[in-house]
DNA sequence: ACCTGAACACCGTTCAAGT
DNA sequence: ACCTGAACACCGTTCAAGT
């Protein structure tokens, strides 16, 4: 049974974090979260051990969202089609949060970081679409699902720095090009 | 006129921070270079200002070299091999400092950076390799240099990445693709 | 069962005091 | 001219003490 002070904590870091991470990015300070949500700095860290898991719990619907989308575009969509739009989302929404993809790169090779579990389904989703415009002859077949992880996390790092904004769309389309080539 | 005890100190502090740097990559402890240099952190300050200032006498050369290449690729080989041959000494030479990518991006918007200079001068070095690839009909006439420089950093991004490194000459090949298609 | 904040070991950066 | 290191304002993380 859970107390309703510790809900209300967990319920507020989470708000408050929502806040901070949108400001100062992945790597936000821990400390600026506890101090804006009124609660002990050791109290984040119970409901949170690490970043990731905060990370995590920000982040999982949009994680979710994501794969689901790739399974909708698989049958909504030709192999082609359904691959660039994947990617663009996925870079879209991986822009939101500054720095994010550096730890999402790292938490695919530590199976006990809070975020494996997403970024292993987030692979898979694209691997289902990647396979699947592999057999159409739409896209290269030298590339597997790590690489298909490896180029979106790459983009998705691009948007991230500043002055790069604005050439994201063309970059993507660039990237895009490189794995269905026409 | 330099006093002798100043250039010893600011030779040590290059060749300690060559180690260091080569540990914990762009982002090394300067109080640790300062403390392994035997030197007070204020002398570290007052010939480095700046993190950038120190990396730059660090890596002024290499990048000299990478300039000086791209310009022998250019009378040398095909505007592909050239630009191809290129774009893999950049990443190959960008990766031996992990998190060096992420200043080089962000010193291309800031003339004051200590990076700026050599930055500029590798996006121009590129920028020629592709202007001639595109007279050719060989590279995409949708890029330009800064489209360059970012999918060059963006698979070096990817290169810092532990579990990537062994993909890096693959998702080279695969962005050389994009940029100079079939 | 949960919360708090001091304590510890680190940073980068500045600057008064020394030689 | 140049060097030194204390001082300041930050971190992340842990954990004894409280309720």
């Amino acid at each position: 049974m859970v107390r309703a002070d510790a809900r209300k904590n967990y319920e507020q870091l989470l708000v408050v974090a929502r806040e901070v991470v949108g400001e100062q990015g992945a790597e936000a300070s821990l400390r600026d979260v506890a101090r804006r949500a009124g609660v002990g700095l050791g109290t984040l860290y119970r409901h949170f051990p690490t970043r990731e898991a905060l990370l995590e719990a920000l982040l999982r619907t949009g994680f979710d969202d994501l794969a689901a989308r790739a399974a909708e575009l698989a049958t909504s969509s030709s192999s082609r089609e359904a691959l660039v739009v994947w990617l663009r989302e996925c870079v879209a929404g991986t822009v939101e949060v500054r720095g994010l993809t550096e730890l999402m790169v790292a938490a695919m090779e530590d199976p006990d970081s809070a975020l494996y579990r997403s970024c292993k389904a987030l692979r898979a989703a694209g691997t289902d679409l990647l396979t699947r415009a592999q057999a159409d002859g739409t896209a290269r077949t030298d590339l597997d699902g790590t690489d298909l992880f490896a180029l979106i996390s790459a983009v998705a790092w691009l948007g991230d720095q500043p002055a790069l904004g604005p050439r994201l769309d063309h970059l993507c389309d660039v990237v895009a090009d490189a794995t269905l080539p026409r």
